[in-house]
DNA sequence: CGATCTTACGGGATTCGTAAACATA
DNA sequence: TATGTTTACGAATCCCGTAAGATCG
């Protein structure tokens, strides 16, 4: 038994019809065509879909009986393919991404826009979260494109930069250490360090570095959120390590910035998904914004 | 958009089997012809559904989200088609069928239980009611298939002859009239007459015979069971009419039948139906059958 | 006789299978 | 290099459209 689709809609437009004549025209096809079309689904079911009498045509009971199914079908198959199309012609579908804290909060927004104008159909779904949580995140798949720096271990991850970026001290106004243009760590440690929480890109290199220098931990204010961080450098309770990105954040809440010099000091920022290849269309269309953008 | 089913069963078959290869075969094509099928349903819908890597094929995002509902979709193609099928090989369908309650007691079951016997899975639905309900209940469709007289109106309905069968007078053992070999209807109707109710054939033909003749109505005994006729005759409460049909039973029950004279006593019994040529597979067989075996 | 569906047949597109080229682990 | 997929090409099939035939009101 293979029924075509054309076939299919031949029955219906027939019986919707109640004309082959009709029907032809409305399918745009020569009328035998569609006889014969008909005619072979007949044969195929096994029995007459129509009474035919010359004048005045329609249905045989199984007809009957057989005509809302094959809308139905048809209206599914529609329905389904079309689906499919919106999907890859980016008028529907989801995207998840996530990003560090530094990027979502300052580059970020106005790709998000610019996104969000081209495919004004596509569910977004941000969610700006700390290195490690969001390398997790994409590794099982519950974010499907991510925006960091570039992982230590890129098992399980495919990792694409976009640009480098590297950390700044942040130092509340007046501060002795404001006076020099560049700073290294271990000048930093004498202060109460104010990082974003475990896991934060921040953190990570800060406690390697602190380790590398085999300097003693100093004390530690976590935060959550950047505004925070840079909130409290700029009250003068410590001073502060953050990706280059968020400056003009600090700046803004009043605390001041100056390079550190370091080992790995500089890292890449790039785009972390689970296999570049995999993306979905919608992911596909952000990471091309990202890599034209940023 | 145009994809035929074929395509379809390309797409789910590899992505079930994981492989060109193993799909190709289990769809017993080669596998050249199954790439290609793949690639123009891709092109079709506007994108990737795998991710080809010589190496361990995989759905993209959209395959992923694509894949049950094509399932979806086959299934219910196939079963559709295998329903239409199975209706037309009388595996499986409907039939309604009506009969007067002489021919329904007598001849049908016999022909029913062949039937049965040949459509185990035909659901049949049986009603033996009267002549003018019988007829409302095909022109109104209710019925399909109607087994009765001829109507005295063909209008709406079409009648197909199976046989003749004529009105017997039933007596009780011992009534003068049974000694006659035959009688007319005016012998009859010093006795208090018996016959099923209104809309009945004999009541029919009973009503119009008297008013021919000029006679005054007797006095009737309405019962709604040709048993019951046969019964009440049986215990002298009176004589009846009804079709020879009947006359196994009326014997049964202790009642003596005796030919009727007359105008119009042999009448056609046949099949009623709304339009010959528009029956459902399963009363086209059930009226195959009554012209053979009746 | 006229409207409508079916059959007949030639042309064109699609699809198939075989064989070769190609890509990746 | 070996496995598995895609491209190339000749052949068969299927489907369509035009034209002629059949059927019923």
């Amino acid at each position: 038994m293979n029924a075509s689709v054309k076939q299919l809609r031949a029955f219906v437009a027939v019986a919707e019809t109640g004309s082959f004549a009709e029907a032809s025209e409305r399918l745009s096809i020569s009328q035998p065509a569609l006889s014969i079309a008909v005619k072979k689904l007949e044969e195929m079911v096994g029995g007459a879909l129509f009474v035919r009498s010359t004048r005045a045509l329609c249905l045989s009971p199984e007809g009957e009986l057989f005509l809302p199914v094959a809308q139905r079908l048809l209206r599914d198959w529609s329905d389904a393919f079309a689906d499919l199309q919106r999907l890859y012609a980016l008028q529907q579908g989801k995207l998840s991404i996530a990003a560090m804290p530094s990027f979502a909060s300052s580059r970020l927004p106005a790709v998000l826009a610019e996104y969000r104008e081209r495919f004004p159909n596509i569910d977004i779904a941000v969610r700006d979260i700390v290195m490690e949580e969001l390398i997790d995140s994409v590794r099982r798949g519950r974010v499907e494109l991510g925006v960091a720096f570039e992982p230590e271990s890129a098992e399980g991850i495919e990792f694409e930069p976009l640009f480098s970026d590297r950390f700044v001290a942040v130092l509340p106004a007046g501060h002795p250490l404001a006076a020099r243009r560049q700073l290294r760590l271990g000048q930093l440690l004498n202060d109460v360090l104010i990082t974003l929480n475990r896991g934060s890109s921040t953190r990570l290199w800060t406690d390697a570095a602190i380790a590398r220098e085999g300097r003693e931990p100093p004390s530690i204010f976590e935060a959550f959120q950047l505004t925070t961080v840079g909130a409290m450098v700029a009250a003068g309770l410590g001073v502060a390590v953050v990706p280059a990105l968020c400056r003009e954040q600090m700046l803004q809440l009043g605390a001041l910035c100056r390079p550190i010099a370091g080992p790995g000091i500089e890292r890449r920022v790039g785009i972390i998904c689970r296999r570049r290849h995999q993306l979905s269309s919608a992911a596909m269309a952000m990471r091309s914004l990202l890599l034209e953008r940023v």
